[in-house]
DNA sequence: ACAGTAGAAGAAAGCGCTTTCTTTTTTATC
DNA sequence: GATAAAAAAGAAAGCGCTTTCTTCTACTGT
């Protein structure tokens, strides 16, 4: 026992046992009817003595269905994916599909993602993030498979998608600010990690300050790392004390990060600074200064964008968009 | 364009249009040499020309051999989850093998999470945190997969597994601390949520404080969540400041959620509550006070768990086990 | 110039299922 | 009890590959 690859039991053999045929058996497997009781008994039975399990592989080659669907997400690190996922396998499970996963790091693995998700045969693929160029996407849509992105899609209109809408508050959010008096704006980003949202986010905000007169604002490339930005702005602020700076920040890690800098020098929040997320998780509300984020139902983002799929593939998806809004919600970091 | 199923290219199309025969197609496929370099640049150009991709589903029947790996968590609720599958997937890039993630929502729902990888035709599977039973593993066995199991293997000494050692310096923690004169000890579980650690968790401790003479120690039934732990202990320090307690935590939010009821009522720590997390996560660095924890490399656990699955399958694995130590961080929120 | 051999290519079986088409058996109908 | 119709079961092809076994070429050495 243990070592010796015990070969598993084939559809042949347990109609061979049972003494009936393989069509029979099958027709059991699937329920397919046509089949008396007490056959349907028997079989069943010698399956169960068996441990007869079908092979999924066999049985996809015979159906061309594999009931496999490809996830690529970008290597997970941040809390919110994790959401996402959750989303995603639960309506997974529900609908009996296998639930492939591929990671990509940064934009120049996106390609071998792609191939890689297309080898393993999956029926339909879900992408997160956008981070797709032109030759990305005609790949994809060579092999016309179902595809539902999640984020930007100025690329390609005949896929489906799911928009996670942060423009349109944060212009509202900054316009806000803005009239209420606020005169410096500072925005982080990593250039190398989300590039698309990123983006948007700073157009959303320039489209605001571009048109408002003697507002400071300014993007400042960081990389984007708990600890890097801690320290910068630690010793940052150490010279130069904040004075009324409204930041906006990425994700509420990036805040929690200058939030804790500037406190552990002394300074108040938000007296003296003042910090927005964009992109919030449940941290926002564990932290001291509690974080003020756009919050979007990141569990509902997943399980949404893959019940899309699962729509696709079974060829009833009437809608072949969705919009998230988000909503600003405020916390301690920021006055408003 | 567009909506018509375009189906696949197949071998047999590109063989015909290359004028070869099937096998030399998969012989240049696969790089079996016994090719003249004019026709497998023949064959290239059709391929690529084709855009063929050959069917994984197909040559998984044809080889026995699918590069489809399963992974099964509890449902990835869990920051540190984020970790370790991002080492599992980073390894299984590596080798090229299609990791399936399926998840299941408490004890009960494990035997369908394994009845779905079984289903799904994966040559291994990695499983995480062990609630399984008796039944679950031999259903496991009985199909000789090979499978490594993160956490507690009790039950089952054949299968490779990885463990997480926060018993032994948990254990001397708290000798070191009963030494120093701590009377009152508080461990708080969810019998709901991994029960196989935090069973073992309790024991660490019993196992030093049942020869102890007079130290209050008491497991303290409550859900694990943030909010309800935050609400609870908000009302019951109001009653009763807490005074000279030490509270374990299976987690670190668990920690940052009692921190903040008491800080949030003025009471000061580590002076008047001492909080030590066992599991943490980046978040414990992140929070004030950061959280005292026992550390472990997350993403060191993936990657070492999914090679050891990758060796398995190439039958070269030695170390059939993998210990982790766990260290004790102390940081603010506790004197020791 | 001829047997011998290595290299290149093809034929065909087989992987474990599903499914269509037939054939056999059962049941209902008059 | 004979016939039609429905239900149950079987035979066999086919899904897209890999791989073993053959066959066919084109060299090598003598």
């Amino acid at each position: 026992m243990g070592n010796d690859k015990k070969t598993r039991a084939t559809i042949y053999q347990v109609a061979k046992e049972a003494n009936v045929s393989l069509a029979t058996v099958s027709r059991v497997l699937n329920g397919k009817g046509n089949v008396s009781p007490e056959t349907e008994r028997l079989v069943n039975d010698v399956i169960a003595r068996l441990g007869y399990i079908p092979s999924g592989i066999a049985r996809g080659l015979a159906t061309q269905l594999t009931a496999n669907v490809g996830i690529v997400l970008p290597s997970p690190n941040y809390v919110y994916i994790n959401n996402i996922m959750a989303g995603m396998l639960d309506v997974c499970k529900i609908y009996g599909y296998s639930p492939s996963v591929f990671t990509y790091e940064g934009i120049s693995d996106v390609a071998s993602a792609i191939d890689r998700v297309i080898a393993s045969r999956v029926e339909g693929i879900v992408v997160f993030n956008s981070q797709l160029n032109a030759e990305d996407v005609s790949k994809l849509t060579n092999f016309s498979l179902p595809i539902v992105i999640i984020g930007e899609d100025s690329l390609h209109q005949h896929n489906a998608n799911v928009n996670i809408d942060y423009s349109t508050s944060l212009a509202r959010y900054i316009t806000e600010r803005v009239n209420q008096g606020i005169r410096t704006i500072r925005f982080l980003r990593d250039p190398n990690k989300d590039w698309h949202m990123i983006n948007r986010f700073q157009n959303a905000i320039e489209s605001v300050v571009s048109t408002a007169a003697g507002v400071d604002f300014q993007s400042i490339d960081i990389s984007d790392s708990y600890t890097v930005i801690y320290d910068y702005y630690k010793t940052q602020f150490q010279h130069t004390p904040p004075a009324n700076e409204l930041y906006i920040l990425p994700r509420d890690s990036l805040a929690i990060a200058i939030n804790n800098a500037a406190l552990d020098l002394g300074y108040r929040i938000p007296e003296q600074l003042e910090t927005v997320a964009i992109v919030g998780t449940k941290h926002a509300r564990m932290a001291r200064p509690q974080v003020s984020t756009f919050e979007v139902d990141w569990y509902e983002v997943g399980s949404i964008t893959m019940r899309m799929l699962t729509k696709m593939l079974q060829g009833t998806l009437s809608n072949k968009s969705y919009n998230f809004a988000t909503t600003y919600v405020r916390r301690k970091s920021s006055k408003r």
